[in-house]
DNA sequence: AGCAACGTTCAGCATTCTCACAGGTTCTGG
DNA sequence: CCAGAACCTGTGAGAATGCTGAACGTTGCT
């Protein structure tokens, strides 16, 4: 089975890193670079699957690559990235076809959720269902929603991606440290409590609907979630 | 079938030579260097399939190595070291890939685990399974799950690092000095009495549930993890 | 503006863990 | 068979870890 490719775009060293690092990690195939120019150079050579273009580049927006990448009948999807108070207005627009658009910062696991979302939409098969179920615990990625033995459950946003993130690793103690990288913004500087709280928070509302704990606490570890059929 | 090449990064000499020699002699081929300028090289030219990385170095601190190897495009997992104090702070960001991280002081035992657990991830191949089998003791090393005759244990950190290291050299006598020098970290500096206390808590928790005691005592060299059929 | 939902921090509480110690038991050499 | 060595294990103090409710600021919605 051919991976599929991603092509990155970013300006800043450190982002373009860090997403490169989670794609490969996710089982993409990556390019990365960091201006307008070489973007479309890369696109026309690599074919991409999908393209994770920022919006602020240093030689042309982010816009310019993609009209110029139409014109050359290059495709590919586009994820644009862009700050939180960038133009919002002016992206709406863009986001035609199967593109999509994220604000920075955010969170490695929430990109790849949104490049699957993407590539099942654009008839890419070989992509996952958009469907998780462990044991009692069923989410439905397309929709959001999040069913308990049938029995639908409400989550916040943060809720929602740190289960996701915990059952996609589901049986496999994942550590304070390692869910904060995951599931919280990048730049995100507080405490490792915080995941405690939100294990607390998801505790007490998926537990009164199974038949026993799903989250478990592994002292001195992390915390896994258990299911005892396999995925 | 190659061996598995790891780089060692780390100022001190004590903490340098205790990793380079507990490595090799887990089978590891180890290149152990002070400094970040000598890890980027050491890593362009070894082609290391894991860095374990102190995050303060004299030159340069680990992010910036690993900034530098991933632009140069080393993809090499890393295992993160950092007193335990740095931690709350900048440690966020760093295990987005496969990578990870330990807090010093760390036992060399623990230090093998997490590099075996990294390389399962990463590459599937050549690396040893996540379940310890020996006799009627099974760990799952990925959920931290211990179960004898398929009936779960529930074992403190320190109980399950001993097990661990028992079942891994099952059959062979290993000195409370050995076990102290594997298990506990390298800067304790208790009594041997420990080992002993030790062995009693997994005793009390494992005898109930095997037909026959499992953790021998060799009066005079230590004890020994004891199985009937061979792993 | 007012309100509700959400994210975040924090402090107090509870539990668990580590480790030392000490008295008891088993083993071994002489 | 005795004495000393080696080992076992209960007890408890103090530390580490984890849980949860409360408070507060922010954001978005009506």
């Amino acid at each position: 089975m051919e991976p599929i490719k991603i092509l990155v775009v970013d300006d800043e060293p450190n982002i373009r890193d860090l997403l490169a690092s989670g794609l490969r990690f996710a089982g993409f195939s990556v390019l990365a670079v960091g201006n307008g120019n070489d973007a479309v150079t890369a696109a026309e050579k690599g074919n991409p699957d999908l393209i994770l273009l920022d919006v602020m580049l240093p030689d042309m927006s982010g816009f310019s690559v993609t009209k110029k990448l139409r014109s050359m009948n290059i495709l590919a999807p586009v994820l644009f990235l862009t700050a939180r108070d960038e133009i919002e207005d002016k992206i709406t627009g863009l986001t035609v076809g199967g593109d999509d658009y994220m604000t920075k910062p955010f969170s490695i696991d929430e990109i790849i959720a949104r490049i699957n979302a993407i590539l099942r939409r654009t008839k890419q098969a070989s992509v996952e269902k958009s469907v998780i179920e462990v044991g009692e615990v069923r989410i439905d990625e397309d929709a959001h929603d999040v069913f308990v033995n049938g029995e639908s459950v409400e989550l916040s946003p943060t809720e929602y991606k740190l289960l996701r993130y915990l059952m996609e690793n589901a049986n496999r103690v994942l550590s304070k440290a390692q869910i904060l990288d995951h599931v919280w913004e990048y730049d995100f500087n507080g405490e490792m409590g915080i995941v405690e709280s939100y294990i607390s928070y998801l505790r007490k509302k998926l537990d009164p609907l199974t038949n026993e704990p799903v989250l478990l606490t592994k002292r001195g570890h992390g915390y896994m979630f258990k299911s005892l059929k396999k995925k």
